[in-house]
DNA sequence: TCTACATTTCGCCACATAACGAATTATAGA
DNA sequence: TCTATAATTCGTTATGTGGCGAAATGTAGA
């Protein structure tokens, strides 16, 4: 393993002691997202979501793509032994049977059919964070959980 | 692996996201140590380091033994595919070059012959915290560096 | 029992950080 | 060029956390 120093392990350890951030690894898990429906899921505001994903990309942990308006993030290539991708494995590895990710996971199924244009729409009708619910997300799409 | 939660998997990240526990968890690689010694490396105030290695045992990384006045600590047992022991290899990987666990590992040595009756009365002289060096303790045992 | 003392707990303060909304930036389409 | 808009940056606020010293805890030895 390449040397990490002190700076760089700890960038990565603060990088995942955060709720937000690690629902964000286990949801690009399958594949790139847009920053919308990262926004959806989580139920924050963008702005908020905008500054996990550059404390996530800062870390190496995620990588993105812009294309257009938006703005496509994936998680970074987490083979190898250095310690970002060893790090990245871990959490993806402990976090395979949480509830909480899990009704992510389910909840970006159903909204992989909707486009993106429509998804930002009503993002900004309903002034972005999906009303007040601290318990976050599952609005519409998944019925019950 | 078993699975962690989001509560565990936050509260491991957690108790790595600092300075002075990743360098806790360094120094207990080669085995157990007393608590006034960690306090003479780090130079930290005893209840500071009592906390941070609270903090670890809460986490499962490391675990205590008293023994009369004194009380040791170790690292957790690292072996096994869990949330706990995974990250600790990880950490302890990830910082084998750093410079500061590098010196600190120098420090402990040659603090080895020395008995912890001194160590102690040595502490409590100076008012413990190896006076106000931010640049931490590499006070008279190790000698430049 | 009483004293000394290693460690821990508690209360406080300074600073870090997560969240928001407002303002800014940059791109697509009119 | 101008407008709409997805994302980011900035400023503010509330909460979390690391640090210390003082007090409490529990043990060894007188």
């Amino acid at each position: 393993m390449r040397e990490a120093s002190m700076r760089e392990a700890l960038q990565l350890t603060k990088a995942l002691a955060d709720t937000q951030r690690l629902r964000i690894l286990v949801m690009l898990e399958p594949g790139e997202l847009c920053v919308c429906q990262i926004v959806e899921v989580l139920a924050l505001a963008p702005s908020t979501v905008s500054k996990h994903l550059s404390i996530l990309s800062a870390a190496s942990l995620v990588a993105c793509r812009k294309e257009g308006r938006w703005a496509y993030y994936r998680l970074a290539d987490a083979s190898g032994s250095d310690p970002a991708p060893a790090l990245l494995r871990w959490a993806l590895e402990s976090l395979q049977k949480d509830a909480v990710v899990a009704r992510d996971r389910k909840q970006l199924k159903t909204m992989a059919g909707g486009n993106l244009e429509d998804l930002c729409r009503r993002q900004r009708q309903r002034g972005v964070a999906t009303a007040g619910a601290p318990a976050p997300a599952f609005r519409k799409t998944a019925r019950r959980v």
